[in-house]
DNA sequence: ATCTATTGATAACC
DNA sequence: TGGTTATCAATAGAT
């Protein structure tokens, strides 16, 4: 169709190649689109010219993935393996690794599952644990200690600001002058300050509405220092 | 091109337009060949009738799911990601898992990094630990002893072979015969028997060439009940 | 399926 | 690239 019959075979000259490629490539995708509308079909059409330029037809309302997928399930080509592959090994290789520290886990915190340890591995196995023990002691005695000296600190703190309230009660009381605290606000945020430390020992007219040592996680038994 | 100019809009008649795809579609293939081999291109082509019957052409020497690939790199839409990100999330959640893992596991085997954990967590860890040891400790002893059981026996039976063996010489040197001793290997395999529990103690003619007890992988460490 | 009048696509040229 | 046109190819409608 054109001035002359041409062979179908490839086109040696690049530059008439070229040329060929768009305007063929133009009506193969016009095609496409009649095809689409005129019988109501789903077409897809990928193409890449001998230069490597890439264009694509696909029907409205369809995406070409959609497509894609429609292809594997008709053509039995699995078209994800490949990907899908890779990462299924690697996540059985975690699972794997997963699974032995899991076991590891559990050797070392209920001393479960020791039927396969030699005496060798049983000894390595008590010194590490023995070692880590005082270790964990150490840390949690550390811990402890920090915790108790901030307390400490909260606590004198707390008596000062409670001196300096009763003093200043003193004060307006023999020289009683309304709108003495008159920002209420900033009042109560003195108070919570002093209870933050010392419980209710020091508590001053307002009831704190809870503990916040409990709040803080830490209840008698975590205080007892052992 | 035929009898008459049509409107390229949804053929309604479902025969017309099943002949229509037919014929278009054998059309269109011819195009995507000639296209490929005139223009060393690579093409495909997939398509769906509005009856849902799949045809495709691909260009020789290309897969479908190679050119799908292709298109994703070109493209920039990742055809994958629907399929990846469900495995990736799983994946992430494998890593998470496994990053606390590693992390106790480095916490109860040597003390290390305990400065994230609160008294709480600080607690239970050394109470786990606590009991851990304690089972680790029952079971190397319970090792230990059914070792020295073993031994006790083994040399048990090495004293009584012993106790032959002087008994048999004894009756040689009485009446002495040559060729009484006629098979080398068995009578070394007795004496190999008899150093394998009592190690040198009770060691008669032959020196064995190693230790057996050293070759368990015990030391006289380990056997020092404790 | 096959035929064929007709439209559509395009090769060669600018 | 983009346009023109002579020519060949595809195909609509009939069989």
């Amino acid at each position: 169709m054109g001035r002359g019959k041409i062979e179908i075979k490839k086109i040696e000259n690049p530059t008439n190649r070229q040329v060929t490629y768009s305007k063929r490539r133009a009506g193969i995708m016009k095609k496409a689109r009649e095809l689409t509308v005129l019988c109501d079909a789903e077409v897809s059409l990928v193409m890449f010219s001998s230069t490597g330029k890439f264009s694509e037809y696909c029907s409205p309302s369809s995406e070409t993935k959609k497509l894609f997928d429609r292809y594997q399930q008709v053509s039995g080509i699995n078209l994800w393996t490949a990907q899908y592959e890779k990462m299924q090994n690697t996540l059985n290789h975690l699972k794997e690794i997963n699974r032995n520290l899991r076991r590891e886990v559990r050797s070392q915190r209920t001393g479960e599952d020791l039927e396969g340890l030699d005496i060798k591995e049983l000894r390595g196995l008590e010194q590490n644990m023995d070692e880590a023990l005082k270790m964990v002691r150490n840390r949690k005695y550390h811990v402890i200690s920090t915790q108790t000296d901030t307390y400490k600190k909260k606590l004198k703190n707390s008596r000062e600001t409670h001196r300096n309230l009763m003093h200043e009660l003193e004060l307006a009381d023999e020289h009683p002058v309304f709108g003495y605290v008159n920002d209420d606000s900033s009042y109560e945020g003195a108070l919570a300050l002093a209870h933050d430390g010392a419980h209710q020992m020091y508590a001053f007219r307002v009831q704190p509405s809870q503990s916040n040592l409990h709040e803080m996680g830490y209840t008698s038994q975590d205080l007892r220092l052992a």
